[in-house]
DNA sequence: GCTCCTTACGAACGATCGTTAGGGTCTAAG
DNA sequence: CTTAGACCCTAACGATCGTTCGTAAGGAGC
């Protein structure tokens, strides 16, 4: 709930008197559930970072290495799509984590950027990947086009199909001479 | 110079006082300078798209489409890097603009991602690139990869050398079988 | 029936917000 | 010397911020 107006108003931009309305209450009686602001931000952080995490738990590991980059990528945007409000936090807002907590955000983001690029890392390493790729840059990449998604996806897309085609293109490359498939 | 202190905390995140006291002045004397905090964040924003604008005028035309998108994106990068702050604000304080300047911006980056896209779209059209390239979809993996940077680009980094790795994942793709160079 | 806990209320708190006003100091042109 | 304008000061403005307070209604468990 507080999750949507962070993303919409940022959460500096979002006073405890807009949460409160957006409840259909006073904004004194906030205070009988949570114990300041931070903690509304904190929820929603790790709430986006549960459903990250669990969308990248439900793609098989017995699948080759790019059947696995694709569902992984998949799984990502669907997160981004299905849940805006607390993966915009997650991927945005969270600087304002104060204290402990912004190093908490920070250690759960690099073990999910970690989990990602073993994709990439374990393909190569078997060989169903190039053997000079560059698996850090390559998941950068990826999580970067897919972190990005949030602002320019248009509400309702079908990003099981987005997710395909940037496959695609990351797959095979933009060059011609394409290899077979 | 305020932004500088947008990129570090916010718009909303960083006061007047805090703009002031950077610049070793009282509050009240900004307003000699300036007609309200949104001006400060609009002449951000103009700088940032200006800079990624000059940087994209920079790549020649008479290159191969590989070679040019080669270069945008270390063009991209470079601003990034290089001007981290106005670039920031560009990408992501731009939400706080209000009334007309929303949709200025809006425009401005259309037509950012626009001039993008040409770069696949003619390379595409040339048979330099594959002929069943997405180039929508192609301009934005990159453009979302080059705009994510800012969150984890070390001081200092060798953008060109990053933007050489990206294209190169992008040009030939991560399968094995590579297509000769 | 009594007590405890949760939930909510309305009012108020001190702090800080963006902005304005009035007055002062300096510099450079007339 | 005078004047105009640029620049900065201090002080204050009304508004809004996050949070706390005392109180009260309602349900659950004894």
């Amino acid at each position: 709930m507080a999750a949507r107006l962070f993303a919409e108003r940022g959460y500096h931009g979002t006073s405890i008197g807009d949460l409160a309305k957006a409840l259909g209450v006073q904004k004194g009686s906030l205070y009988a559930h949570i114990e300041s602001k931070q903690d509304l931000l904190y929820e929603a952080m790790r709430e986006g970072a549960e459903a990250f995490h669990a969308a990248l738990d439900a793609v098989p590991d017995d699948l080759p290495a790019g059947e696995r980059i694709r569902l992984a990528l998949r799984a990502h945007l669907r997160v981004v799509a299905e849940q805006l409000d607390v993966a915009t936090v997650f991927v945005r807002e969270w600087r304002y984590l104060e204290g402990d907590r912004a190093a908490e955000f920070l250690g759960e983001r690099r073990r999910y950027e970690e989990r990602f690029r073993a994709l990439f890392r374990d393909g190569r390493e078997r060989g169903e990947l190039r053997t000079d790729l560059d698996d850090q840059a390559a998941a950068r990449l990826v999580l970067s086009a897919a972190n990005w998604a949030y602002t320019w996806l248009p509400a309702g897309a079908d990003t099981d199909e987005l997710a395909d085609r940037f496959y695609a293109i990351l797959a095979d490359g933009i060059r011609g001479y394409a290899t077979p498939r």
